[in-house]
DNA sequence: GCCTGGATTATC
DNA sequence: ATAATCCAGGCA
């Protein structure tokens, strides 16, 4: 059972929170959605659609079309990252996912699919599985087991360049999922810095 | 054409 | 803290 094009012809938010839960399949390899990232049309100051459509030669163009195709590009010359295009044609939204947790075909480890880049090398997608209409192929979401895990939502990672928008409660997790990329609810577990030692060197300047 | 800077990750 | 490594956007 896979998740119909109607799931994703939704606003991006939408999408990217409802896909927590959810498994993402390639082939014989499957897992676990824990992390999301919504990204919006033109007026998202952090979305590769902030430059408009770009007349069918842009990278972007699929970000255009309608609901539940993928969308894989390269970053840092590095890493594939995996989206789903959302909204109807013309919005130009799509979900960034972020981090699964093994489900089939993955090693039982929870550092497997976290981070973005790590998630296309554990279901091996690359730009090959561009453009896919995620309703008939290999490439598809089918809906998690109830019931609906608890959710937390907060800033996107890597965006500080994006103004106001860098700052939205754009990015949906699984809260306290070992496979999230990055510090998921971490309640109260913090600090007490007290009783450390003064630090010799003054690293602090945190740039992301 | 050339330069800049990323929706990152692993390692010095 | 920074290298690795490629592509799109911006400008000349």
């Amino acid at each position: 059972m896979r998740l119909p094009t109607s799931f994703y012809r939704r606003d991006a938010t939408t999408v990217a929170r409802a896909l927590i839960g959810c498994v993402l399949v390639n082939g014989a390899r499957a897992g676990i959605i824990v992390e999301t990232e919504a990204y919006h049309g033109p007026e998202d100051l952090a979305s590769h659609a902030r430059f408009g459509r770009g007349d069918g030669t842009a990278r972007t163009s699929v970000m255009f079309g309608p609901g539940g195709i993928s969308y894989v590009y390269l970053c840092y010359g590095i890493h594939e990252m995996f989206n789903i295009v959302t909204g109807e044609a013309g919005d130009g939204q799509a979900v960034l996912i972020r981090a699964i947790a093994p489900h089939l075909g993955l090693p039982d480890d929870p550092a497997i699919g976290r981070g973005p880049g790590k998630v296309t090398t554990a279901l091996a997608i690359d730009r090959r599985l561009d453009r896919k209409n995620l309703a008939r192929g290999p490439l598809f979401v089918a809906p998690g087991p109830e019931p609906a895990p608890p959710i937390t939502s907060g800033p996107r990672i890597g965006v500080a360049y994006a103004g106001a928008w860098a700052g939205r409660p754009f990015r949906f997790w699984w809260a306290d999922h070992p496979s999230v990329s990055r510090g998921a609810a971490a309640p109260s577990a913090s600090p007490a810095p007290s009783l450390a030692p003064s630090r010799t060197t003054v690293s602090t300047r945190r740039k992301r």
